[in-house]
DNA sequence: GGTTTACATAGATAATTATCTATACTGTTC
DNA sequence: GAACAGTATAGATAATTATCTATGTAAACC
């Protein structure tokens, strides 16, 4: 047997011709002309290398191999339907998987919008990444996950960005701290109190650093911790006040204050940034599409800051609702 | 995905690609060039609607419907070539059917060629029917089986026939018969007894009625049944004698006699027909070959007139071993 | 015995496929 | 940064396929 010239297409015909009994009927049911299904049935045959169909009377009848071809057809053409089906879902984005790394800030955060989309699609896995701004930035650099989201704008070559929420940076003190009592703060007032701080190579460290910069002041005590838990437990315990994101703070949170410091909060944003480099997933083209659609219902509006357009215009095809 | 410019051949030129993890590698393991099976993959790839490979730093990645595919395609080749193995056995002849009608007394024949075949093709179906001469050429006439078994040369259009045994008619009486002691009879003399005769239609009939009118003789006393069977009993128990195949008679016969009449006996052989305008089942065609090589072993030697080898030259391509 | 029905064959043509050579692109590796 | 390995693309060609119309053939039906 020549299984090379040998098409899903021939098989179809053929299976048709053996479910109408008939080369002529099965010819009109496919569009076809009769001899056009004849002349398939010899080619089938031949390339087989037996004959599978014998004209008797009543009718067509199978041979002994023409009916181990019949079955072997219904087999493989119903395991093709099958994966027709895991296609769509696939093509939808319905299944599938893909994987994505957070800034370490970004992880108070995201689980708010990936559970929603879990139970809508369970069918989709979801590996997630965290790291500080530092180790997301190598793995974007080893093209290692689908998506990634930055808390402040990399220059990076293939990178398409889009913003989606706002990450306003704060001052902190213990609830009971003596500045917390007062209406404004200077930024030299700040200053004299020990400055709890994030390791170098964190986004959040590393905009406390520009904006210092900017204001022409340096830090003086400090103390630093590569952890925003372990900054907030430490202000709360009056270590020393720090400026975090306002997403780390529990929504209630009595034995801490937010201290009006002038020119704070720090405004930053949290962005999907995907590589234009790279095939996105369909599964994570859903993701960013669910998140543009119910960004709203799950966020603050005050933290709400919806610009994935610009980026979901880059997969115009994909079908928006599922 | 559109299934219709889909060939195994993609799909085996796929897994190759997919067991490899490149497509250099898989050129070279199916002797074509690395362009060549580029372009498969990416018609493949159209076919399916998405892509199914990545290149990553560390060589082909599969998408997610890369690997669907694959699995798809792993299963698919394999009923393929489940159903080569099964097309090999039928092309062989070592399985399948095949149909066979015999005239009355080659039933006391033929199972000593059956049994043993059925025994060395255990999975070769065959269907015994069995009748009088007329009834056989009915179904002769109605294409109803593959091979027919006759016991005198019809003279059949699209039929082809070979004589494989001897059929020698004789006369035979009681043991205890008055004639039984005699050292030769005369026809005239065989026909003054009460003559037990098979059924007009039957080849035993047809054989003997021709014999006598050669003879320029006719029969008296008669008494016809239609059953070779039933004639052997009855001329046991001296209801008269009759002219049948010596095939009819057990292997041990004291309560029967061979009557040395003159002219007798009449030589007639069995041939298997086969139509030469019908496909003939390579089961068939197995089982010719099968009783063209071991008739020796299995009939007495007196017996045997193996004239196969003219219709088995019309099947040259048949391997000849199993 | 003519008519119908179903299948096969022949011949034609446009589209598709299989395959090559030559060349361009893209990361790794010295 | 030059060389290399692995892929992709372009262009060419012969073979194969898909499909048609027209015609032949054989059995079945009045």
């Amino acid at each position: 047997m020549n299984i090379r010239h040998l098409t899903f297409r021939l098989l179809q015909v053929y299976v048709t011709v053996v479910r109408c009994g008939s080369v002529s009927a099965a010819a009109r049911q496919l569009h076809l002309t009769q001899p056009t299904v004849s002349q398939q049935l010899k080619r089938l045959s031949e390339a087989v290398g037996s004959p599978l169909l014998e004209q008797h009377a009543q009718g067509l009848t199978l041979t002994a191999t023409g009916q181990a071809l019949y079955q072997a057809s219904r087999d493989v053409l119903g395991r093709f339907d099958d994966f027709a089906d895991q296609l769509s879902d696939l093509q939808h984005g319905r299944k599938g998987r893909f994987s994505i790394v957070l800034v370490n800030t970004a992880q108070y955060v995201l689980p708010r919008l990936l559970g929603p989309f879990s139970q809508a699609f369970p069918d989709v896995d979801v590996t997630v990444h965290i790291g500080n701004r530092r180790q997301v930035l190598a793995r974007f650099d080893r093209h290692e996950d689908d998506l990634y989201v930055f808390s402040h704008p990399p220059a990076l070559a293939h990178a398409v960005a889009a913003r989606f929420m706002r990450n306003p940076l704060v001052a902190i003190a213990a609830g009971d701290h003596p500045l917390a009592q007062q209406p404004a703060i200077s930024l030299e007032q700040l200053l004299t109190e020990r400055l709890l701080l994030r390791e170098p190579g964190s986004a959040t460290r590393m905009l406390l650093d520009s904006w210092l910069q900017e204001q022409g002041v340096s830090m003086q005590k400090t103390l630093q911790m590569a952890s925003n838990e372990a900054i907030r437990v430490g202000v709360a315990a009056r270590m020393g006040v720090a400026v975090l994101s306002e997403h780390v703070l529990p929504k209630e949170h009595p034995e801490l204050a937010v201290l009006p410091v002038e020119g704070l909060p720090i405004e930053s944003h949290w962005q999907f940034i995907v590589r234009s480099d790279q095939r996105l997933p369909q599964s994570a083209q859903r993701f960013l599409h669910y998140v543009h659609e119910h960004l709203g219902h799950w966020i603050e509006p005050r933290f709400v800051c919806n610009e994935l357009d610009s980026l979901l215009a880059a997969y115009p095809a994909f079908p928006l609702r599922s």
